[in-house]
DNA sequence: TTGTACGCCGTACAACGTACACTGTTATGA
DNA sequence: TCATAACAGTGTACGTTGTACGGCGTACAA
């Protein structure tokens, strides 16, 4: 146990816990762990993420990772706040709140987009760090002008986020889709022998099954759809938005 | 491979390939198989759910179960399928949409809370079984009185399902809870010192992770606003409603 | 009676996270 | 200068996971 998971997380901060001097200089810190680490999630998820791979394309042996990582789900919060740090902030500076909210909506689903496995990581320890801190704070700043009170502006950010988060999660290209491609031709002649004349609407989910090109299309739609609803849902708590015929 | 995974979530359809005649009866099905994955999901988790303990606990070996089941994944889109089925379906018949949506909003709620692990599985695969099927039937007939197109009806049901997913994961009690409560008198100073100054809304961010028994009121608030915002959002939508005045 | 399809099971394997004991290295205190 | 303590890094090993494989016995079909 090198330190614990709140150091880590401020790692970079002054008051931080400074390693010891003594001992050969470390060839790997936390942050090119954390830093390789969501490379490789990046690049293949999180279920081929291994502690053995990690330490592979490090340079280094398996065990030397837990010098500077406590454990694997202590790593994965590293991660997640890494990234969170990292997150390009767009200017909410002009524009009405209208035009804000789709700014933090449209960060965060390109953000989800670059980082896929961030969808995997439950874990709120994460909520604790520097980066995940500052993301919020910026996003609670940049719903400022809808003129609510604290609770209710961060009730309206988790509305906001939670949506994004479920688009992101079904716009992301499912694992899985090549291997119900390959069973396809069988299964839908079997599927519709068994739907028979039952669920009216089971036609359509057929189809939408069938074309898993579509996927993508549809959650595209459904975030059009969703992102346009969750702005009628805010709108009807800023009662007068200056400039709110204009923007969004 | 005893079966595709096709023809095991329709096994009690007319049409499903009956089992051969032939050898010693089979001490358990793949339905009793899945029952009792469910029970022992519902009772401790997905984490704690393998095909060993659950061998053991229907009395047979570990690789009995898989005469009945092709792999735990697959078992896992058993599951969900059957306590789709098993849902019980509010009858949507009297009142306005927002009674309605109110009335899927909530079913879905307490079905996720009596079936946490449902949150676990992202398995697209449950689209194809007949409970899952006849669920999302019922709900899109419950969105009947929107008066919306079929594909805008289809985004609209899984805006508000989103919601609900959401909602419930946040009510979910953090397995992690515990281990947190325990490091929270050393880690709150020390975030306390790392914050400073910065980031002027992180003081409640603190004092909402220290108090983890706050974690779900906050979110049953959450629930209240969101539902709330999900039905302003869906009236946009909807320009006449018979009685929209007395119901929602 | 014989063949065959089937339920069931024991063994084995690869992969995982990680505890533990150890080696070697460096700055520090005597 | 030297002993000591702190530190980075490593090899081995353990328990656990999903599941491939082959064998065994049972019950129906021919």
């Amino acid at each position: 146990m090198p330190r614990d998971l709140i150091d880590l997380l401020w790692r970079d901060h002054p008051a931080a816990p400074a390693r010891g001097q003594r001992g050969p200089r470390a060839r790997v810190t936390t942050g090119s762990v954390v830093e390789a680490a969501v490379a490789l999630a990046d690049r293949d998820g999180l279920a081929t993420l291994t502690i053995r791979r990690l330490a592979e394309e490090l340079g280094v042996s398996t065990m030397s990772v837990y010098t500077h990582v406590n454990s694997r789900d202590d790593l994965l919060v590293l991660m997640v706040d890494a990234v969170h740090a990292g997150m390009e902030r767009p200017s909410y500076g002009q524009g009405g709140w209208r035009r804000r909210v789709r700014s933090v909506a449209e960060a965060n689903l390109a953000h989800l987009g670059a980082h896929p496995w961030l969808l995997d990581v439950t874990d709120q320890r994460s909520a604790l760090g520097p980066g995940t801190i500052a993301k919020y704070d910026a996003e609670l700043a940049a719903l400022y002008p809808l003129g609510l009170d604290d609770v209710t502006r961060d009730a309206a950010l988790t509305f906001v986020l939670d949506f994004v988060r479920a688009s992101a999660r079904a716009l992301r290209p499912d694992p899985r889709a090549g291997e119900l491609a390959e069973h396809w031709p069988t299964w839908s002649v079997r599927l519709a022998a068994y739907l028979g004349g039952d669920f009216p609407l089971a036609r359509r989910v057929g189809a939408a099954a069938g074309a898993a090109m579509d996927a993508a299309h549809d959650a595209g739609m459904a975030w059009e759809f969703g992102l346009a609803r969750v702005l009628d849902a805010l709108s009807a708590l800023a009662p007068q938005q200056p400039g709110g015929i204009t923007d969004g």
